[in-house]
DNA sequence: CGTTCGATGCACT
DNA sequence: GTGCATCGAACGT
């Protein structure tokens, strides 16, 4: 079941913790694939310092001051594109970013498309595991680009299901990764334990 | 184990 | 011109 508008129409803390377990799809002419979502973060408002809202809207973020349930792709570092799905409504910009899934569907699609990049030219294949680990690889492994920015996640070649996977306590909030300001915010949440969370393994 | 740094495009100032 | 919600290799310990 495609999660219907009003999944997204809610608190913003509320849709990253739901959105564990789900599962995003991407139909291209090569093919699908699919992998569910493992680590997914927060942004919230203009008073969040690391959302892209936090300077006013601009033609940039626009899509966060949109209706929810839309995509937010936005490119990083000049390489990467980053996926986010559109929380709550018109008057508090705010989404999700989903930073890693554990592939499903067209593993050996996602291996190809990985293997195009520039840094892994005559390196052996990525582990399955790894394919979608961390932002910009789940996007340049489910063939995710600037194109889909705005497009709706209910319709369409990119979409998020529900296929009842459950994660139930396994479940951990952290502080969000990658950012240089609002780290003190728990709104990181991560299936424990699991290989494909992206930041650094915990000692073993 | 850890930290540093280059690749690379574009929105923002 | 600056600085990223990154990735992974290349170093140093």
């Amino acid at each position: 079941m495609i999660l219907p508008v009003d999944f997204y129409r809610r608190p913003t803390l509320d849709v990253a913790r739901d959105l564990i377990g789900k599962v995003v799809v991407y139909k291209a002419k090569q093919g699908t694939t699919a992998g569910a979502i493992v680590e997914a973060e927060a942004y919230i408002g203009e008073d969040d310092p690391a959302c892209h809202a936090a300077v006013g809207r601009t033609e940039r973020n626009a899509p966060l001051y949109g209706p929810p349930g839309r995509a937010y792709v936005y490119l990083n570092y000049g390489l990467h594109s980053m996926l986010n799905a559109v929380t709550e409504d018109e008057h508090h910009p705010a989404a999700v970013l989903i930073r890693a899934l554990e592939p499903i569907d067209g593993l050996a699609l996602m291996r190809r498309r990985r293997s195009r990049a520039p840094w892994r030219k005559g390196k052996p294949p990525v582990p399955d595991h790894e394919l979608c680990r961390g932002p910009g690889n789940l996007c340049l492994a489910m063939g995710i680009t600037l194109a889909d920015n705005l497009r709706p996640l209910t319709r369409g070649p990119l979409t998020i299901h529900d296929r009842g996977i459950t994660h139930d306590d396994e479940i951990v909030w952290d502080g969000r990764i990658g950012i240089r300001v609002g780290t003190d915010k728990m709104w990181r949440a991560t299936v424990k334990a699991h290989p494909s969370v992206s930041g650094r393994k915990p000692k073993g």
